[in-house]
RNA sequence: GUGGAUGUAGCUCAGGUUGGCAGAGCACUUGAUUGUGGUUCAAGAUGUCGCGGGUUCAAAUCCCGUCAUCCACC
């Protein structure tokens, strides 16, 4: 029985509709999860991200391992817990951080040392260690150790990434089965960067190891467009309608709605709240980046479309003087509009879909805002 | 009043002896950022070198005068 169902499939396109049943709640698909990789999404308080109607996020177990540490947030009763959100998480295992921290780290197929950022230590992690981290932390859903490479990497560079990522998946799904006792879901990882018979092969692997649902990794990593939806098809076409398609770290609107086409059911991404740290907000014209002197005068909100808190209370010019002068409230009516922004443009996506108008929809807001 | 120091980009200051395209940091402007190190990176704009005169092919730099600010002593 899967906990994944399609909703309605559109005609034109890939894109779908769907609810993914999880221990304590459904969300609808496609969906947007913001990144809260400390245990917050950054400038936003739990009241705020349930009122925006935020249905789950991403946080990261490697994180919050180095701080506050595994046991402080278990003592608290785990994730949900510790930082009020009962939506679903889902923890990401810190193969990113294989990538993104390629210089702290060194790898084995026994797993992965890093070198702590915070202190300087070494940091020696299992497959089984990051699965029991993560079912420390509670999580809604479990991700494995994985390896993601960067982009370019040659296709044998590639398929020996997708062999440990297949190797760990095996090993973290016997410590899930081991030690999971509260409900919490398992996904696994798809890699291969863009090489479809990597994709291809990596993905019928994780499926017989018996998975929740597919996490796409190893895209959005400097790709060219084409190949990363030459990769996106074939992931679609193998998992057919039985498993929820996770775009990890996909999050530009313009690449959320082409990637939406290609069959992805969920994404996640730093974009909205970094953005919003480093004075952008993205409305309904596309990128607006309020920092820039243009604003300095201008009493208009971020959005004239948007129904939001921020959009509906503050102009442009207050909000670039808050970000022009440090103030941290800049840098969080920002972050709160841009997620409130992406989660409207997720509901419009599905209401498109569900409609049969979603190329209509997709033509149209291209041709709105651009390539961004 | 006497002696000394200082005056160069919005700010803090290099450069000055030994004359040779006007500099740095910060701030500002514009980009970038995709399973987050509130960062970082990249590019850009900015000048009456206090003012006036002199020497010189050439002066922020050397010489004379002058103004302003600060300090010390009266």
């Amino acid at each position: 029985m899967s906990n994944f169902k399609v909703i309605n499939n559109d005609v034109q396109t890939l894109a779908r509709t769907g609810e993914f049943t999880y221990r304590n709640g459904t969300i609808v698909t496609p969906a947007f999860f913001p990144v809260g990789t400390q245990a917050t999404v950054k400038g936003l308080n739990s009241s705020q991200i349930r009122e925006i109607n935020t249905q789950g996020m991403l946080v990261n177990a490697y994180h919050v391992s180095l701080r506050p540490g595994v046991d402080i947030v278990k003592n608290a009763g785990g994730l949900h817990e510790f930082m009020d959100f009962n939506g679903m998480i889902i923890t990401d295992s810190g193969g990113y951080q294989i990538f993104s921290l390629e210089k702290l780290r060194k790898l084995n197929d026994n797993g992965v040392t890093f070198q702590s950022h915070i202190d300087g230590s070494y940091i020696t992690l299992t497959p089984e260690d990051v699965v029991n981290i993560e079912l420390d932390l509670d999580t809604d859903i479990v991700v494995p150790l994985d390896e993601c490479v960067k982009y370019p990497v040659t296709e044998q560079e590639a398929a020996k990434a997708c062999d440990r990522t297949v190797l760990w998946a095996k090993r973290s799904k016997s410590e899930f089965a081991r030690n999971a006792q509260k409900g919490n879901l398992f996904m696994a990882i798809v890699q291969g960067s863009v090489y479809p018979n990597l994709r291809k092969d990596c993905l019928s692997k994780l499926i017989d190891i018996g998975v929740d649902g597919i996490c796409i990794g190893g895209l959005s990593v400097g790709e060219p467009l084409d190949l990363r939806y030459n990769a996106l098809s074939v992931i679609s076409q193998e998992t057919g309608n039985e498993y929820m398609r996770y775009f990890m770290g996909c999050g530009k609107p313009r690449d959320i709605i082409d990637a939406v086409s290609y069959g992805v059911d969920l994404f996640d991404c730093v974009m909205p709240t970094r953005w919003g740290r480093t004075g952008t907000a993205y409305t309904s014209k596309g990128k607006v980046v309020v920092r820039n002197a243009a604003f300095a005068r201008d009493y208009t909100p971020l959005d004239e479309k948007c129904d939001c808190y921020v959009c509906k209370t503050y102009t442009k010019a207050y909000i670039r003087h808050l970000i022009n002068t440090g103030e941290m409230l800049g840098a969080q009516l920002l972050s709160y509009h841009n997620i409130y922004w992406y989660n409207k443009f997720m509901s419009d996506i599905r209401e498109a879909i569900n409609s049969g108008s979603f190329k209509e929809f997709r033509d149209e807001f291209i041709g709105r805002v651009g390539e961004e």
